[in-house]
DNA sequence: CGGCAGGATTAGATCGTTCAAGTTGCTGGA
DNA sequence: TCCAGCAACTTGAACGATCTAATCCTGCCG
């Protein structure tokens, strides 16, 4: 076993005090060339890695951010939040921070969770996955300055607090001029009932696209849970119509999966779109709405950096999804 | 901004040293009764928490295990991956352990990631999820004596750490007992090419099981990389035979999928069986192998602690996967 | 040639905890 | 009576980094 280095045995090696290493790792500028060169120099040979526990006691930043790992709700969404994780991870650690876990239920739960890491290890930020309504946990945070952002517009106050988010009125929009682009004119929208903020701005990009075009009059929209057999169900309704529709802009692939085998038995072809990219879309040949995951999380690590590092960016992004088109449009 | 509490308040508040409130929280046994409950009085009164970056320093162990997490690789199986994290995350945070992520692009990479927690931030131990044959990470952290376990079996050498797997031949027999109590007799096996462990072993239990009826003579097996157009590519051929099966069990739910589709323009019904259960699976229907995740997760977790705090238990751990009935069989 | 500014470097204290080595007070056996 | 032995608790040092304040040069100005 190799005698553990520290900062004492780097010093020595290269002939100077313990001080002038730290500042060759925190404030180069202040060290004279050579002397950096050679500590430097000391580092490399010696495989130097500084304590971060002791470094943490000292400053109190301990250089980790957290985020919650959910139960996984639906199942077909699940993997969204797998892809963010690992955009996380990744921008994180090349900005020298690392990501912790933790899982939390309900939101009592969540914030002794907060209260938690925050006094056991003091965490550094935190990142939240989607927030609600006048969301307690949000409250906790901000009131006792902690570093925050959340993946997900808080809806009732978009000033808030830090955030990113993907824009889902310009996805779905950019759907419907899709549809439009390729002569579809009765162009229906399969989604959630209205009150969630995520799902009442999807149904906005269609509905305001169809109104540019000058078809909003009659646009078949109709309103459901989430889910396959949800979905199935509310298209047959729609295709039950006079004039049903020959292509449907879905909230979730969830939803479009359903649209999709419903229209299986359609006498014409109908268009489906959904929404996520999820693996299952990729599998089944759904043309869907790819979210920009792996930016989203960079983006949120940027923002958290740049407030810890004291260089703020706009704390609000907005990124707009991607269109991949497969055989249902 | 109230007063950092330390221990050393708490001692104040409850009239006794800081070793003694250290002694209470690490070894209550010692402590008087009426002491001890003084200061259990005063570290809820004043919510105190240990720090642990002070605790790490002094014991050099962090209560912090780190898994990686994979560029989701395939994307149909990632939620596998979600699934396990989750498990992992809860039972870590029970036994007080934190979860920690980290990605690496190659071995080099990922063992320098290695040297990096550990150095840096005292990592107790390290969770791989799959393992391959001759691997160089579990050499290297096996050399270094690094607790480690692997979520995967070592296919060349059982023994040579410790490791919890789900029992992928029992899981496929399940399957194909199934089928045949059902009634079937020509049940065929979708599967991938020899040389991956994983695969041998879920072939091994559908051949198995049908030598132990008396049915392996004829009994069809193709092989194919992963994926849904693999599979129905395969399938075709499958029911191009004088005979086709009736019945096929998959080494996976990409392949069942692929599978389903080739069937649906079968003359006659063929049953069929994917696995790993993924949400796919259930969103269409598909029976298929579910599974233990979060037991796997757990066990991990038991086995990391009962090495780290000197009580092993058995070091390897063979789950069985359940059968999820749905339509396909 | 003395003094002084200021850049480069160093020594000592400190963060909050646990370890090692005491100290105290009590019991009981010779 | 005396002290060994033990339980219960206390004190000082140490972990490995950074912060603060002091020291050492070196060059330049008056």
């Amino acid at each position: 076993m190799a005698e553990k280095v520290t900062i004492a045995t780097v010093a020595r090696h290269a002939q100077v005090s313990r001080q002038t290493v730290s500042n060759v790792l925190n404030a180069p500028h202040i060290v004279r060339e050579e002397t950096r060169r050679r500590v430097q120099e000391a580092i490399a040979a010696l495989g130097y890695r500084a304590n971060q526990a002791a470094r943490q006691m000292r400053t109190g930043r301990s250089r980790l951010i957290a985020v919650r790992i959910e139960p996984t709700r639906d199942g077909i969404n699940g993997s969204v939040l797998d892809r963010f994780l690992h955009g996380l991870t990744e921008t994180a650690d090349a900005a020298g921070y690392r990501v912790l876990l933790y899982t939390a239920r309900g939101d009592d739960h969540e914030i002794a969770t907060y209260d938690d890491l925050l006094g056991a290890y003091d965490l550094d930020a935190f990142v939240l996955t989607g927030t609600k309504h006048g969301d307690p946990r949000t409250a906790w945070l901000a009131e006792r300055e902690v570093p925050f952002v959340t993946f997900g517009r808080p809806w009732d106050a978009p000033e808030a607090h830090p955030w990113v988010d993907v824009d889902g009125a310009a996805g779905t929009a950019q759907a419907t001029r899709r549809l439009l682009d390729t002569g579809h004119r009765r162009i229906a929208f399969l989604g959630w009932p209205a009150g969630s903020g995520v799902g009442d701005d999807r149904r906005t990009g269609w509905r305001t696209t169809l109104a540019a075009a000058g078809l909003d009059g009659a646009a078949p929209d109709r309103a459901t849970e989430d889910g396959i057999a949800e979905g199935e169900r509310e298209m047959r309704h729609l295709l039950a119509r006079d004039e049903p529709p020959t292509a449907v802009v879905c909230a979730s692939d969830s939803l479009a999966l359903g649209a999709l085998q419903a229209v299986r038995d359609a006498a014409t072809p109908v268009a489906v779109i959904g929404f996520d990219d999820t693996p299952v879309a990729a599998a089944v040949g759904l043309t869907s709405l790819s979210q920009p995951l792996a930016v989203a999380a960079a983006r949120c690590v940027e923002l958290l950096t740049g407030l810890l590092d004291g260089h703020p960016t706009d704390p609000h992004v907005l990124l707009d999804p991607t269109l991949v088109l497969r055989h249902t449009a």
